[in-house]
DNA sequence: TTGTACGCGTTATCAG
DNA sequence: CTGATAACGCGTACAA
């Protein structure tokens, strides 16, 4: 009463399973008559393949996992848009798995993935992770697997990014451009591939405009602002200090918020005691107050390119002619946030 | 050379598959040097049993189906997390699905998701689901379902939801308190089940408030919020009429950012000319300009507890005794959108 | 205490 | 053109 299966079609119909089987995959050895009347029954009693059953039998499932930090966030949630829309085209389902920047979660949506045979793998690395063992093993049993944004600093893999560096320098650049000049950087963990890229941009165009770098104002979060106290540590220790920041850029989603409030929460004026940008897709950055500068990453073309990448990959690895890693433009959003332009009073 | 099956050990331990399984599982009836033989070798090797197999052997998968309009959304985010944390402290996986408010792909998913053999589904209705046959044969044929938030309006379904007519109460009657008289409320589409009750709190705070209700100052958007341009043409609508409205009450997450963008880009001081609040749970409404007003609904508790039920009913379905409506309380977030508190200057 | 055989749903192979 | 059988990985009834 449940699910209707080949064995019940071909016993409705006094046929074989394999008979059946293949009428309705259209084989060429099959009668028209019979092809017909399967096909009829069949669509009558509204017949699907078990995808569980073939997953069994050849060990493929025409679906692809993914393992992100978090779900609750724009940039993330944009990006599974992406990969949606091509996988959805091309016939393959989205598993998708959250590490809540935690290893172990991490660890332990791999293996789960793994086990339930996605045919490849869509990652970025949790905050936490340093150490991508599970990954690399993975990869040399053959499991085609794309990293984006957060992605291992190795050179044997495929990956899909923005230019962080890029949109880093882009950042920074404007806001000395508007006469910051002591300007803090809060940020990931050190290890993120993110981090580095990141800050890479902030330093040289500080040292570009003749900026001297100064560690003590770079803050590192080590949950990637998953823990609220950490921002308001963060940005806390940059404002008891003796010359503090004439702005801030925050280098993801939940830093700029997390960021933000404790500027709003301190009554700051922003731009004019501290100006604010932050490398964020937060969609609704206009409607800050003020309305928010921000490098924004072309999160949907990074989720299609990364899913185009590793269906390849899944269906024609010979094709691939070795490792790739693909660089997205980012884009500068500039409002108030760091222009200041005077608002009208409300 | 790929994953490790009992076979593998069976053959290696010179034993029959069946002692091995039965080992694994811990049996009493197995003799314990060889138990430890067995589980020594298999961790060892890294042994994961195959859930393919486990699903296609006895069709339960420890795996449960999320259905919802969309992922970029704070609501549906953060209820997903609370899906994810009861789900994974019981052992079960949670695999979502984006219905785009899209009633075909909504359809699609349910079938994906039966056929994946997913043990229940938390479903929560695409805008534009009038037709939930799909769900109610699977209910006959035996599959748990508990719908949250957007719920079918029959009595035989397992519903989770927030107190929607009350919490819109609250929010009319804010406004009114405000001294606001004309006031718009922009909505989902007339047959989901939370347009009609917020819908039927506005209309009763209206009224208990002496205040006409008035038809024209409705609008619903027939994709709740997802097509741009329907926000705009609902605002738009409103502020031209010959006596616009002097608050916007709006009914959702999108609905609400996608209000404000409008009155913003028409500079419409917030409150002075138009009051704003919002149904949201939008996570940085402190930080806009003004801060956003809100209903918030416990989302996160809202996750638990259809998770909670769900798996309730697929592991002790006799223990659940006819069909249940959990009504959760919703929470007022009053902020300067509403009550126009005089801001300093920036 | 251990092994054999079967079934879950499907397709590929081989035989007729 | 069609049918019987094996196999994918696992658990279990039945046999020894």
């Amino acid at each position: 009463m449940e699910t209707i299966t080949i064995k019940d079609i071909a016993k409705a119909l006094n046929l074989s399973t394999s008979t059946v089987s293949r009428a309705l995959r259209n084989s060429y050895e099959i009668n028209p008559e019979t092809k017909r009347l399967v096909m009829e029954y069949a669509e009558k009693m509204n017949y699907r393949p078990n995808p569980i059953a073939l997953s069994l039998k050849d060990s493929k499932s025409r679906a692809i996992g993914v393992i992100i930090p978090e779900i609750a966030n724009y940039f993330f949630s944009q990006l599974i848009n992406g990969i949606e829309s091509i996988a959805y085209n091309l016939g393959y389902h989205v598993v998708i798995f959250q590490s809540h920047e935690s290893f172990e979660r991490e660890l332990a949506n791999t293996h789960y993935l793994v086990s339930r045979k996605v045919d490849g793998l869509l990652v970025s690395l949790s905050s936490l992770t340093t150490d991508i063992n599970h990954f690399e093993e993975l990869m040399e049993k053959g499991m085609p697997i794309v990293f984006f944004d957060r992605v291992p600093q190795t050179d044997n893999t495929h990956k899909i990014i923005a230019d962080n560096f890029e949109g880093s320098y882009k950042a920074t650049a404007h806001l000395i451009e508007t006469g910051k000049r002591r300007i803090a950087h809060i940020t990931s963990p050190r290890y993120l591939s993110i981090t580095s890229e990141r800050l890479g941009g902030y330093r040289k165009a500080l040292e570009d405009h003749g900026i001297v770098y100064d560690e003590s104002y770079v803050k590192y979060c080590h949950h990637g602002g998953m823990v609220t106290s950490e921002n308001e540590e963060a940005v806390q220790q940059l404002l008891d200090m003796p010359e503090p920041p004439d702005a801030i850029f925050a280098a993801s989603d939940r830093l700029t918020t997390g960021c933000m409030a404790v500027l709003v929460k301190n009554k700051i004026r922003i731009p004019q005691e501290i100006g604010m940008i932050g490398f964020t897709n937060i969609a609704v950055a206009q409607l800050f107050n003020p309305p928010l500068s921000a490098v924004v990453q072309p999160a949907l073309d990074m989720g299609q390119q990364a899913t185009e990448l590793l269906i390849q990959l899944i269906e024609n690895p010979k094709r691939v002619s070795g490792f790739e890693t693909r660089c997205l433009q980012t884009r500068l959003d500039i409002r108030q946030s760091t222009t200041g332009e005077i608002k009208e009073e409300i």
